[in-house]
DNA sequence: ACATCTTTGCAACAAAGTTGCAAAGTTTTT
DNA sequence: AAAAACTTTGCAACTTTGTTGCAAAGATGT
C-alpha cells in the first residue's frame, strides 16, 4: 500500500528511500497531524532521530507537510491536502487541537476569513487553531 | 519607574521581588511578545535561568502574561491588557508576527471572528496568528 | 525583629535539536 | 547491469531548552 507515498516523493524529485515511505505512509495513515515525537515513538528504533528531523525538514521545504503553529512548544506537521507550493504560504485552512485526546485535525472545508489589520501592516499568512472537543470526544 | 511592576504583582498576591519587578518591567517597555530566550539575554547572567522558566510559568497561571502560539517552536510571551482571568481563556485577539524583524504584536483592537466547526466540534479558544510585514518595517 | 511562608540559585538531569562525516543506499549514465 | 555520481543515513559528539529537588536567601505578617 505504499504507492502513493512513492508516486509523491517522486513528484517532489526526492529520492525514494525507506525512511521517507515509511513517515510519509504513517502521515497518510494518520487522521491528524503529527509531531516528531509521535513519529519517533511510532517508528521505534527502526530510524534514527536525526532521519527523522531532517526526513521532516525535507518534507516541509517540498511542500509535502506543513507546521501547525501551536502554544506548548511542540511542532506538529500535518500533510498538505492540495499540496501547496513548496516553501510557500499554501492552504490558508483551519486547524483544530482536542484538549481531550490531543489530535489535530485540519480542516479543510473550514477556511479562514481575512483579517482587517491596522494601517501599515501587511497580511502574508494567516494561521487560525481552534481548541476545544473533537467529535470523538464529545460527551 | 519600577511602580506599575509592584501594583500589578500585589493585585495578583505575588511577593515582590527583585526579579520579577525586573522581567516584568521588560515587559511593559517592550512594544511585542517575548520568548524566553529574548528574557535570558536581556537580564543577561543577572537572574538564573531556572528562575526565569518559573517566573513566566507563575505569570501566565496569574493572567499577567499570555502565551502566543507559534510554528518555529518558540513560545511567545505577552502581557495581558485586561488582565485576563487567571489560567482561563483570555482576550480573543489577533497576533501579529513580523516576518521581516521578527517582533510580535498583539493586536488589541482586532477581534477573533467566531468560527462555524464541523458538527461534533466544541470551540474553547481561539488562536489567530497573522504574520507578513509591520509598520515599522514596510517599504 | 521574629516566625512563617515563598522564592531563588545551584546542581544534576532529561529532552529536544544540530552538525560533520564516513558508510550505505539511490539514481543516472554508459 | 555495472560503474560513476550523487543523495541519504546513522553515528558520535555537542548545543540548546526545559525540569526537579533542595538548602539558602529573601519577603511578608504579626
Amino acid at each position: 500500500m505504499q504507492e502513493s507515498a512513492i508516486i509523491t516523493l517522486k513528484k517532489h524529485e526526492l529520492s525514494v528511500t525507506d525512511t521517507r515511505k515509511k513517515i510519509l505512509q504513517f502521515f497518510l495513515e494518520s487522521a491528524g497531524a503529527l509531531t516528531h515525537a509521535d513519529i519517533e515513538q511510532q517508528m521505534g528504533a527502526a530510524f534514527d532521530r536525526v532521519t527523522i528531523y531532517r526526513t521532516l525538514q525535507t518534507f516541509v521545504e517540498k511542500g509535502i507537510i506543513h507546521t501547525i503553529p501551536s502554544a506548548d512548544n511542540a511542532i506538529r506537521y500535518a500533510l498538505c491536502k492540495d499540496n501547496c507550493a513548496a516553501g510557500h504560504h499554501h492552504d490558508d485552512h483551519v486547524h483544530f487541537m482536542c484538549d481531550d485526546c490531543g489530535t489535530t485535525y485540519c480542516l479543510d472545508h473550514v477556511s479562514v476569513p481575512k483579517i482587517k489589520l491596522p494601517k501599515g501592516f501587511t497580511a502574508n499568512q494567516t494561521d487560525l487553531v481552534v481548541s476545544g472537543v473533537c467529535h470523538k470526544c464529545e460527551a
